[in-house]
Formats: C-alpha cells, sequence, structure tokens
DNA sequence: AGATAAACATACCGGTCGGTATACTCGCAG
DNA sequence: CTGCGAGTATACCGACCGGTATGTTTATCT
C-alpha cells in the first residue's frame, strides 16, 4: 500500500526525511538549511549528502513521500467512513482534507513548495501536478462510479472548490471556508444525482 | 484611485519596488537577494536601505502595492466590461482575473508569499489575507447588488471557486481550470438568480 | 549662496548557505 | 579476520546573505 521512497531507506535516512519533511513544510524549501536538518534529526551533514545526494534530491524525497501520505490518508479514510459508492463518499474526501488540515496548518504543501520551486526545473515540480491531478482524478472516480454524468467536468469542478477551500481557510484566515466548500460539493454531487436520475427516467 | 505606498515615494524608491516587485513574484521572496535588486534596478543597497528600510519593510510594499494592484485591475476591468449589475458582473471578474493570469503565470502573488512567510510574525502576513478578503467580499457585493438571496454565502461560494482556479491553472498544470470555474460560476450565479426571482414570485 | 534631501560608490561586517574532504568508529557478513 | 556499508565528528571551501559605515555628487528650494 505505502509506496517506498528509496529501494533501500537507512533507518538514519528514515529520520533525515522525516526531520526535513517537517521542517520544509513548517518554514519552506528556502528558509531551512542542510545544517539545521542535520542537527535536529541529530546526524550529520555528510550522511545527508551520502543518502540523498544534495539538498534538491532531500527536496524530490520530501514531496514524493507527502505525496504519497496525502494518498494513502485519503483513501483510507474513504474507505473506512464511506466504504460504499454514493454522495457521501465524495464529501468524505472532504472530511479527510478537514481532518488533515487540523495537523497540517500551513496550506497545502505542494502549492506552497510550487511558490519557491516555479520557474526552475526542479525536479520536484512533476510531483507537485501528480498531487493536485490525483486529488482532481480521485474525484471524478468517485462520481464515476455512481454513474453520474459528465463526471469529468462534475469532479474538475468538485477539485477546484477543494483547492480553494485551503488557499481561504490558510491564507485567507477564513475558519468557515472549509464549511462553505462541504456545503457547496454537496449540492454539485446532488445536481449530478439528479441529472444521472433524469437522464435514466427519460430513457426508461 | 490608485493608493500611494508610501507618502513620499522617490523615483527611484518607484523604481527599486517595480523591480522588487518583479522578481519577488517570479522567483520567490528568498530567493531574491537586496544585491540582485540594487543591480536590476540600476541603483545601491544603500539607497534600498534609506527608502524601505530593510528587506522585509520591501516585501510589505511589494505585497500592499499588488494588493492594491489587483484591486484597481479588477475594479477597472467590471467597470469597462459591464457597466451594469447582473450576473455577466460577476463572470467578468472571473475574465479579470484570466487576463491577469496570462502575464502572472506563476499563480497567486499573496498565496506565494503566504507560503514563505506564515509563522514568522512578519508584518505583510495581514496584507495577504486582506488581498483574499477583498476578493471574497467583492463577489459578495456583485451578488448583493443584484438583490440575490444569501449573497455573502454564494459570494463565499465562488471566491473558493476563484482561488482554485488559480491553484488548478498553476501548481495543478490544468490549462481548463478557468474555463471551468467560469461555467461552475455562471450556473452558481443563476441558481442565485432564481432564487431570488422564486422568492419574488412567491410573496408578490 | 546655503541648506537639505536624494542618490551614488564602495568597502566592510558577522553569519549562513550548499557542498566537500578527511578520518574515525561500529556492526555485520564473507 | 577482513572488508564494507553506515554513521559520526569536524574542519573547511567559496559564495552569498542582510545590513552598516563612510564619504561624494547632484539637484532642488529657500
Amino acid at each position: 500500500m505505502t509506496t517506498v521512497t528509496q529501494p533501500t531507506m537507512t533507518p538514519t535516512a528514515h529520520r533525515i526525511l522525516d526531520t526535513a519533511a517537517g521542517l520544509f513544510y513548517e518554514h519552506g524549501l528556502r528558509a531551512v538549511g542542510v545544517e539545521r536538518i542535520a542537527d535536529e534529526a541529530e546526524t550529520t551533514k555528510k550522511t545527508i549528502y551520502d543518502r540523498f545526494g544534495s539538498k534538491d534530491g532531500l527536496i524530490t524525497a520530501y514531496l514524493r513521500q507527502r505525496c504519497d501520505r496525502w494518498h494513502d490518508y485519503a483513501t483510507a479514510y474513504v474507505k473506512e467512513h464511506q466504504p460504499e459508492p454514493g454522495p457521501d463518499r465524495v464529501l468524505a474526501v472532504l472530511d479527510a482534507l478537514d481532518s488533515w488540515m487540523a495537523v497540517n496548518s500551513r496550506g497545502c504543501g505542494f502549492v506552497n513548495a510550487y511558490a519557491e520551486l516555479a520557474g526552475t526545473g526542479h525536479e520536484g515540480l512533476p510531483i507537485i501536478a501528480e498531487e493536485k491531478i490525483w486529488t482532481r482524478d480521485h474525484y471524478v472516480a468517485l462520481l464515476s462510479e455512481m454513474d453520474i454524468p459528465d463526471a469529468a467536468r462534475r469532479g474538475r469542478e468538485v477539485a477546484l472548490v477543494h483547492e480553494g477551500a485551503i488557499v481561504q481557510l490558510t491564507a485567507g484566515a477564513q475558519p468557515e471556508a472549509m464549511a462553505d466548500a462541504r456545503a457547496l460539493v454537496g449540492r454539485l454531487v446532488a445536481d449530478g444525482v439528479a441529472a444521472r436520475d433524469a437522464t435514466a427516467g427519460t430513457v426508461g
């Protein structure tokens, strides 16, 4: 289930990555030096460069790990809280996001990383896009399994609301953003269900 | 109309701020040093520190300027393209955003700045929130002037889509995000109009 | 003419950056 | 017992960081 970031991750490498992940997310990529990571991970710069090659390599590993973590978290949350297809399953993703944000109060780590990496040819940039695409396609899949018409478009619309909620919740300092998003997505899904049933009625 | 950033902005100070604004937006806050700003603005570090006090002061001035710029741009765009209240006036804000993004391809400068400033007690943080609140309230105002019920909630929902579109367009590498957002907002406004007319019919 | 502010030029400060080099210890598998 | 991978410790590199100091030139306004 959990994707392994490196074929061989030594215990210290794990500790380094976890420490770096926390610091990168909390303070930003450029704000955190390699020496600080070494100190807080209780290791040395030498070991970091032996394991990850460069600071950019460590940043890439951080993004990879965070990407996998969010996918695993969202998938597990939906499976646990809404095992069956239906409108509530879509909303469960927003609930997963809500509880995720409670522990990740600095917003979307990928958007934040994009702010510092865009324009450079950094290896981590495709991972950022990958995460956005995964979340979008996840919504599309949850709508498709309900046989809702135009699931692709509707899924993209839900993803827009999803991303907007994170921005408004953090940079926008708007605590009700999550509730607004949930209400709006609830209506969007209901519209999709209505469209499906209307079509079924026409056909049958 | 245009808010002056400083009571007295010397010509060189203007040049410094414009140069810094371009560099900060394009490469990030920490990625750009004061010396580079001085070089590209064809001035000296001394003059920068004389005019802005510190790099943080310059960053704050940048955010203030960008905030005012976006407000002026959006307001002027709506006034020019949709002088009268109505559904198209709300969509005109998204059109303004669309043309704004064509020249600002690195996403929302405030979200990007938030990525680097959050957690610090930086003076610029309130300006970031201010911009998000302004855009949200702008939508609320455009809906209110149409006498649409629940304009506050609907305006917040439109703002969610607005912010989501920027993220999907840039970090998400999804070119159709703007069109999706426009279509969705068009339906949200239409729903509002329908709710207004339904209520009017009930009352009248 | 004198005063003032703005900008220029340059050198310097302590500190940190990413990254490298050298040399050592430890545990384990052949 | 030997070789090796992993990790430690520390010193070092050049480059750059934000910020300061000193002094000069230029233009404007009384």
